[in-house]
DNA sequence: CGGTTGTTTGACGCAGTTCAAGCGGAGTGG
DNA sequence: CCACTCCGCTTGAACTGCGTCAAACAACCG
């Protein structure tokens, strides 16, 4: 594993189509990864926590079918795929780790598809939000009961499909109604069961054990 | 592996929440994998063809996130979690096909996340037609211009998050448009370049090679 | 034949989009 | 220290894609 390298905020790290020497690991920040369409709209398709092996498909594909930026300022170690080969030839077990995480990825994939195809904004920003919850509380990034979050409106809209004034007006909604509150960077979890209620939530697609909110521990493998 | 199981039209294999003792290969059909909400809505999460390792998963995760139904009457080969972990020790070099296997199954839920988060009802439809295609002809499933779909307005809504009524409306655009036509249990693509403009649709994601259309050969790995 | 299941059509309502303008805070340069 | 600018948030109004409800229709089947 090579040094961390240091990314400032909404810069590009890898860009769909790239074909990098390197897998990624997220040590500290918080990153997205999107696809950009032709007609200008673009998808953020997930955000990663430190800890994520973030682009373990590169070594395995080769190419990339989607780009990745940094959302704030990020520390990411490099391992390169010559290193990734060597470790799978002398330690065949951890192949398995490897397929963990991956699927585990597609297992929180499928979940957005049915977030998007089947709850309306409130809800799936409601959903959203747990989602990362558990999952930074499962790495130890929450405090307390908020987290930093320092994404715009309008990128919240492009993860969960919606126009950046619908995002405002729903999120005053879940504001007014005791959930969440968004100040200064802070995402502030104010009714975690509620939230969890409203989005519809249930965290075993995760694959934490535990109820990985903020009573929880998380991070133990099932 | 063992003896193919047959299924008949519109059976449930497998339910989210299972932890079976085998993985499935899918030989002969077309299968739904799927969540159902408490809500009684339900989200169809990909089409999956014959060749598909089509519950990889369980033998790494252990347990379902998701439930898996026949479309129509199908055939599918069990093999033993016993049995994939014998491969995995006896050939390790295996494992990195299983991993590109899963990465593949993320990378198309991905796009679906963008499918259904950025792209109006027409070009979602369009989209999800396009995928089929390419992945129905890199297994030699197609005949000619068309395919076996027997799959109601119904299912179709639930694969793309709109209802059965919207689903109607937006086939007779595009076969209006002459894209498309679905009649008898096959869906008959009238016109390729077409459909792939009007669902904004580029098969790289699929990881096929080739443009895997009703010109292509596909099936060649990247 | 009648029953069941899927498709089609129409009318109506709403969630969410788009356009446009105003507002507030943070940074910058004079 | 103030003026100017920029960017993100907020608000309003008009529009529309899509959902829902309901009824008619078509195909299949026992």
């Amino acid at each position: 594993m090579g040094p961390p390298r240091r990314l400032a905020a909404r810069t590009d790290i890898v860009s769909e189509g790239d074909r990098p020497g390197t897998c990624l690991v997220l040590i500290e920040g918080l990153v997205g990864r999107y696809k950009q369409l032709k007609n200008g709209r673009r998808q953020i398709l997930s955000f990663q926590v430190p800890g994520d092996f973030v682009d373990l498909h590169s070594f395995v594909l080769g190419r990339l079918d989607h780009s990745m930026a940094a959302l704030c300022a990020c520390r990411i170690a490099p391992i390169s795929h010559s290193a990734m080969q060597e470790i799978l030839n002398e330690h065949p077990r951890i192949s398995l780790a490897f397929l963990r995480e991956s699927m585990i990825d597609a297992a929180v994939f499928r979940d957005w598809v049915v977030n998007l195809g089947q709850r309306p904004g409130y809800g799936r920003l409601a959903h959203a939000f747990c989602e990362l919850v558990c999952r930074l509380r499962a790495v130890g990034q929450m405090k307390g009961d908020s987290f930093h979050f320092p994404v715009t409106q309008e990128e919240l809209g492009q993860a969960v499909g919606l126009s950046a004034v619908h995002v405002n007006r729903v999120m005053q909604r879940l504001k007014a109604n005791g959930l969440v509150t968004h100040q200064a960077g802070q995402l502030i979890i104010e009714d975690w069961e509620g939230l969890q209620r409203a989005g519809d939530f249930e965290p075993s697609y995760l694959f934490l054990g535990g109820d990985g909110g903020p009573a929880g521990e998380g991070a133990s493998p099932t």
